[in-house]
DNA sequence: GACGGTAGGTCTACGGTGTAAACTTGTCAA
DNA sequence: TTGACAAGTTTACACCGTAGACCTACCGTC
């Protein structure tokens, strides 16, 4: 009588959450329907009933980091101020999650959060000049490169054991150091820089930067 | 007695280019090693006498990939022309599998063509003025981006069953239709260019556009 | 020329995957 | 009270990567 449902059970966001754990700690991978079913004490087959299929699941996925970015107001800077501290929100929101930042693609122009920046992203740019159309080219290259710039986090990227980490970074290291120096002097001059970068926030600054850089160029180059 | 070998069969090559086709007309998940075993009337477990894992298959496949990349040689113009040519170079070879693409970032300081283009590009960086570290960091996000440009290249991605591709496009263009002008004004307006580029070339020439003015911004910005 | 090592195949088997189809069961509306 | 329906279960299938033991034809060496 009272609306308690007690043999209902298998909240989808939970799921989710299960998925978004596995996945982050051990790549996804590891994201299976029977385990994800296990710790939520129910038969794989249950997760049908909520999912249409994995890639549904791992859709859902996707729009959930989505849902974490942080559009910031708009203000009266300059556009380019502007869509730099977007594209910004953009990869704080992906950063924590390397290994699942390439489901957001295709979930932008599904889902309502990626709707928002997408639209946010065209106003930006028709004010920097751009004609919609090619708003929406620079646009959707702005976005694939950022979401590459994150899922090729070298530091993130690596297994999460820090131990195998270190010991995968210590075989790289070793083979470019076993490189001709004579045939390759700045790739093997630069082999740590290249192997690992110095800082994860110069990392990612350092990606922003290049992409609205790059947008400021082809601006005028059209002009 | 003649030193013809009936016996030994099994050309890892051969292994590679039929994995190739597959690969490209079906995409990554349809190579399996059973069905590349059946294709070379061999049994699933011989592969494994010539590729260590299934990854050591797909790591010769993204060797494959950057083997036919080839470098403009060296000239007199300035270096961002020269750095234009070789990354226009890079995903000329790439364009052709857009599926695979991403196999070759991990396989670039490894195999020789991709060590190849490693020393280039950095050279040409330097070249610009960046020291041997910044190229490192510089160039490994230009790749990253180029990489991610075929990845996504959302004309090729698409099925290649016409039949189904036309429907796959339709059926994004109903959804993106189907919002509402007044809250997406931007986004409607350029649904057909957001869904897929109007010219193929076009697309590829703003993306190295893209890349090669963002690295002269930063340029600029840093001195 | 006999012979042992080895490279390149085969066979069998195991544990894992996604998911289709038919079933049970608890809940609520009529 | 009944009956529809949503949620979870059971069983089953086809397929996957790959470990381990085995065969067998070749080759260089004495």
């Amino acid at each position: 009588m009272i609306s308690k449902e007690p043999a209902r059970r298998l909240d989808p966001d939970k799921v989710v959450d299960s998925a978004l754990a596995i996945a982050d700690d051990e790549g996804p991978a590891a994201v299976t329907l029977r385990r994800l079913a296990g710790q939520h004490e129910v038969t794989p087959m249950a997760l049908y009933r909520h999912f249409k299929d994995k890639d549904d699941l791992l859709a859902a996925l996707g729009d959930r980091l989505l849902a974490d970015v942080v559009l910031p107001e708009p203000t009266d800077e300059p556009w380019d101020r502007q869509l730099h501290k977007v594209l910004t929100a953009f990869v704080t929101a992906l950063r924590g999650h390397p290994r699942l930042a390439d489901l957001t693609l295709m979930r932008i122009l599904v889902a309502e959060p990626g709707l928002a920046l997408a639209e946010r992203t065209m106003e930006i740019l028709t004010e920097g000049g751009f004609s919609p159309d090619d708003a929406a080219e620079v646009g959707r290259q702005s976005i694939c490169s950022l979401i590459a710039l994150v899922t090729n986090d070298p530091i993130a990227r690596e297994v999460s054991d820090p131990i195998a980490r270190e010991d995968s970074l210590r075989r790289k290291r070793a083979s470019l150091a076993a490189l001709s120096p004579r045939k390759y002097p700045l790739v093997t001059a630069a082999a740590d820089t290249l192997i690992c970068p110095t800082s994860t926030d110069r990392y990612y600054a350092l990606g922003v930067d290049l992409v609205v850089a790059g947008i400021h160029g082809v601006l005028k180059e059209e002009k």
